[in-house]
DNA sequence: AATCAATTGCAACTTTGTTGCAAAAACTTT
DNA sequence: AAAGTTTTTGCAACAAAGTTGCAATTGATT
């Protein structure tokens, strides 16, 4: 709870219950998670619009970091340190269980180089790897 | 117009005014399109149902592809020979132009094999970079 | 041309995300 | 610690995106 309102603090957030329930879930949790697992977990306490809006100013001070999913629903992780102000850095390997459903940062993955055609130049680069997770393919240990 | 007949039978698809109008619009486009793309282009003659329902029996009959995009609106751009039965082939890279917003297929660039953790197996990988494209990167010979 | 199956359009609905504004909470100042 | 200022929240209303059931139409088959 401490690294929560530290975290809030190093962004210039002030420090709200939603703001602090939010991040601290994420905190809890080793995947990355959608509105509606939020929303499903804590959508008794705060509005819809609550949440939407906090996603979105985490995104912005840098605290998480947006992931795309071919399902077409937009997952959020914590960033790690190098985010801060709003210029990621995440440049790791996102992972999405397709048993699980659960989406996992590798962050010790770099992403490799592309070589792209002549003219084109990229600043981001989304890896996004699908399959069975560490934990879905070994069931007896779950 | 001969193709898209081809293509349409081949999937074992009837031939429909939709359908034909709908996949004649992705053999003319050189990039990705959404399915508001769709709608502005020939909205007038379908219905809204009809677009949604046409792009997923297309993926589903492996003529289309879907395509992962951070801003969460999935694209869909024709595959190449090897998908046809739903079996999804398109290991090549996305590409998403932050200028004009564009998404093409960079056919010819292989996805890069990710050596994944213990425990991880993987059976689809989506690269999706971006950044700026060869058309906007030279708008002198736009 | 008649029949049967598949597809379309319509209407209604659900889900997802956004905006404006008044009330409430958090921060600041004294 | 109370008053004042700013920020955040919840509500309501709305907009956009996607889904479903069903009757009418169209496409394929004989």
């Amino acid at each position: 709870m401490l690294q929560v309102i530290d975290t809030l603090k190093r962004s210039q957030l002030n420090i709200t219950d939603s703001r602090k329930k939010i991040l601290q879930l994420f905190m809890e949790s080793d995947g990355a998670l959608a509105h509606m697992d939020i929303e499903t977990n804590i959508g008794d306490d705060f509005d819809r619009v609550t949440i939407y809006r906090t996603l979105q100013i985490f995104v912005e001070k840098g605290i998480l970091h947006t992931i795309p999913s071919p399902d077409n629903s937009i997952r959020y992780a914590l960033c790690r340190e190098a985010c801060s102000g709003g210029t990621h850095q995440d440049n790791h390997i996102h992972f999405l269980c397709d048993v699980c459903g659960m989406t996992y940062c590798l962050d010790h993955l770099p992403v490799p180089v592309i070589r792209l055609p002549k003219g084109f130049s990229t600043n981001r680069t989304d890896v996004l790897a699908s399959g069975v997770c560490n934990k879905c393919s070994t069931p007896s240990k779950k």
